[in-house]
DNA sequence: GAGATTCCTGGGAAATTGCTCAGAGATTGT
DNA sequence: ACAATCTCTGAGCAATTTCCCAGGAATCTC
């Protein structure tokens, strides 16, 4: 289904932080596509040139020259690559914010890992790399990415956005027992280390919106953990 | 992306304890993996070169180089091996909680090995390294891994973890005769202390709820064990 | 056949697991 | 800066599962 096949779209990561540029290069590269990575601003520019990405992933902040001076260079350069952003939560957010209009998007560190593959499909699909419909569905469920829009029984179904991932992530995985573990290393940050009773909470949030209606799609298999699945029997 | 099937998929198990090792190192080339060890994360770094496994078994407490260490070194060095963890049920959980992200996955100690198998399964299939479907099956009896589901006759069985993953340890060794103390091994922890009878106790479960048709799946042999496998009048 | 051994099964206590609610804290929008 | 919303935690409660025990059935040994 792949337009421009995943195999030959090629992602530069840049972070000063390694732990970061291995976290998002491995997550990528099980996703297939081909990854390089760069820890400065002046690496990143160089990168682009010599491997030329379809998307560069850009922490804002760099020791040498800021994620939005590259951009800038970039874009005087003649080099149309989307970007998405890497900022830390604070005041800078507004600015990226501001430069984010083309295809470029940006994503506020911490973030999982889920959210940020997510980003990575919408903005490749933008770009016309990719042939994901944005669409998911099971039974009367409906979940429409373009739109982040849930719909159940015809219904739209308002959800916030740690409700709409977790449906996400379970309606990509429909029919499959997903663990805890996997589940909270999908949907939640990286670095959440909290109790894993939030799941159970989500859960129970999703269960009151999404399973109002017949019959009940999220499931608990005792022990395990949860699919998104119609009853069996 | 390589598509190695079971015969000559290769497996890495890294531990500083002998006995866990061997232990799942036997269990590994029962079920038909070729198995490397490694005691330290050194010899890991230089087995992975060498042997160039499609998966990694690892300890995160190793005497030289700890297990995260080493997992980003496979990274920066371009190798990407899925890898599972072993971990005791502590604080470093969180760290390789965060760090489990691609195909890789843990598991905390103390395990059973029929835990650890599983794990083994969803990461190698994840990898499209098609080693198997992921189900299993005997006369009427079915056994879906990702759906977590058992039928018989055609029917949902309702099974409990510890029932399942009985059943599941007998079904792949369907026809053959199991010892009790193998089948502690591998369904009960490693170190499981508490008394053999439970055994008897979840045979009698599952001959409640999936011997209930005939003909009898679950075969006792006085003396030794049990079997899984059609009755031979 | 009698005794010894092994195994089966029901009852029930203890532990685990999961659900829900209420509220504190963080975040967002106006 | 305020209000509204969202996220996460903790605790109590409910349901289920796990495990142990004990009495009795089945099988083996002699």
């Amino acid at each position: 289904m792949d337009v421009v096949n995943k195999e030959t779209a090629r992602v530069l990561v840049v972070d000063d932080e390694p732990n970061i540029t291995e976290l998002v290069a491995m997550a990528l590269r099980y996703e297939g596509f081909t990854v390089k990575t760069a820890a400065t601003g002046r690496g990143a520019l160089t990168a682009v040139t010599q491997f030329s990405p379809s998307l560069v992933i850009l922490d804002v902040m760099l020791p040498d020259i800021d994620g939005i001076e590259v951009l800038k260079r970039l874009n005087s350069a003649g080099a149309k690559v989307p970007i998405i952003f890497l900022t830390a939560k604070d005041a800078t957010e507004d600015k990226v914010h501001g430069l984010t209009i083309g295809g470029d998007d940006y994503v506020t560190k911490p973030f999982s890992i889920e959210e940020l593959m997510a980003r990575v499909r919408v903005v490749l699909r933008r770009h016309g790399n990719n042939a994901e419909t944005g669409k998911l569905a099971l039974a009367d469920l409906e979940l429409d990415d373009e739109a982040h829009e849930v719909r159940r029984h015809g219904h739209v179904v308002e959800l916030t956005n740690t409700e709409y991932r977790l449906l996400r992530y379970l309606l990509i995985n429909a029919g499959r027992v997903l663990t805890r573990s996997q589940i909270l290393d999908h949907v939640w940050h990286y670095d959440f280390g909290g109790d894993a009773s939030v799941l159970e909470t989500y859960i129970s949030y999703l269960r009151r919106k999404v399973d109002r209606y017949d019959p009940p799609l999220v499931q608990t298999v005792r022990g395990v953990g949860y699919v998104l699945r119609t009853p069996r029997k």
